[in-house]
DNA sequence: CTAGGTATTGGGACCTGGTAATAAATTTGT
DNA sequence: ACAAATTTATTACCAGGTCCCAATACCTAG
């Protein structure tokens, strides 16, 4: 590779970092034609820490959204349970969850977190999302709080109709009516 | 903390790994009150390595995943793509996606795939879903492929009816009709 | 021409969280 | 009481850094 100059060097830096964290200094001296300490000059005016801090940075930040995305078996945060009654969570719309273009809240988030508490409201071992209808009333943006509130309609058996209504402040975004069957 | 013997210690070790890897050999020493040196014998013996090399391996699986997921703006992997026709993608079923005690993937999981495979069949900057209505016809297995096909059936203006029909194999598992708005 | 600023390089001391190997001390089972 | 199992200590070494200091090259303005 050709010797770039100093703007370009830390500009190509900054994406690589972005695209994949996981790359040492010595690494990046060869692909660079530099020494590793222009390198670490660089990260330290782009103020990007050291591998090791970086990957942990990687691991914890997924680490917990594993755990509160798919340990929980729980999109959101229970705010409240009644067990078989009514629940609530609340789900606070970080950037990942937003496509890019429009800064919107995608709206497979705001159903699994609509039909995550749903199930979290069914008494049984074993909860199958049935159907479902849905509307998606308005947008929801970065950054905002949306709560979500299930309760249960009816009960026939193993079947239930769950009402959800997802709330940001006052402002309804969000209705669906599951049928969950219990197994 | 008590000293506990060797095999108790271990699994109490295992344990604290899984829920949290970490943590240094001697902050473990001290919550024990043993050497490090024998927690560094017992991770050999249960084949556990060294904390970065733990938070590397989470790093990665996570990057990956994330990528995957929220990188794309698609849930499974696209096969085929007609703009503004149909469009299709697929879904394996992995561990993570799956409820522990039913081992059946989350619907969740199935309606992202279908949501997001709609979404893309719209050739406009920012599509929002409208509303849904769901049918989930089977319960979905660990490692079973879904396969979503999705069609425009309908298109009035900036509003698009598209119909989304996941199966395994043949067997329809999950039926869709959306609501899409472009803006 | 020369002094000053910017960019790059090299080297040394030190740090963390380990591995590997070897030996010594302690505990335990019988 | 004695061997085996377990635990601890000690030392040397490594990767991938940090922090700091000094040397060099190059460009530019006075």
């Amino acid at each position: 590779m050709k010797r770039l100059d100093k703007t370009e060097r830390q500009q190509q830096l900054a994406r690589l970092f972005a695209e994949n964290p996981f790359t040492t200094d010595e690494e990046l001296a060869k692909k660079f034609s530099v020494s590793v300490q222009t390198i670490r000059l660089d990260r330290m005016e782009l103020n990007i820490p050291e591998l090791r801090e970086r990957t942990k940075r990687v691991a914890k930040q997924v680490f917990n959204k594993v755990r509160s995305m798919t340990g929980n078996e729980l999109v959101g945060e229970l705010l409240e349970l009644e067990l078989g009654l009514s629940a609530s969570s609340i789900l606070v719309v970080t950037p990942d969850m937003v496509a890019e273009k429009s800064q919107v809240c995608r709206g497979d988030y705001i159903f699994s977190q609509a039909n995550t508490l749903a199930a979290a409201l069914i008494d049984a071992e074993i909860v199958l999302t049935g159907s479902a209808r849905l509307r998606f009333r308005r947008p929801v943006y970065l950054n905002e709080k949306i709560v979500a509130k299930a309760f249960l309609a009816r009960k026939k058996i193993n079947k239930y109709l769950i009402k959800v209504v997802s709330k940001v402040g006052a402002e309804e975004v969000f209705v669906g009516k599951f049928i969950l069957v219990a197994r």
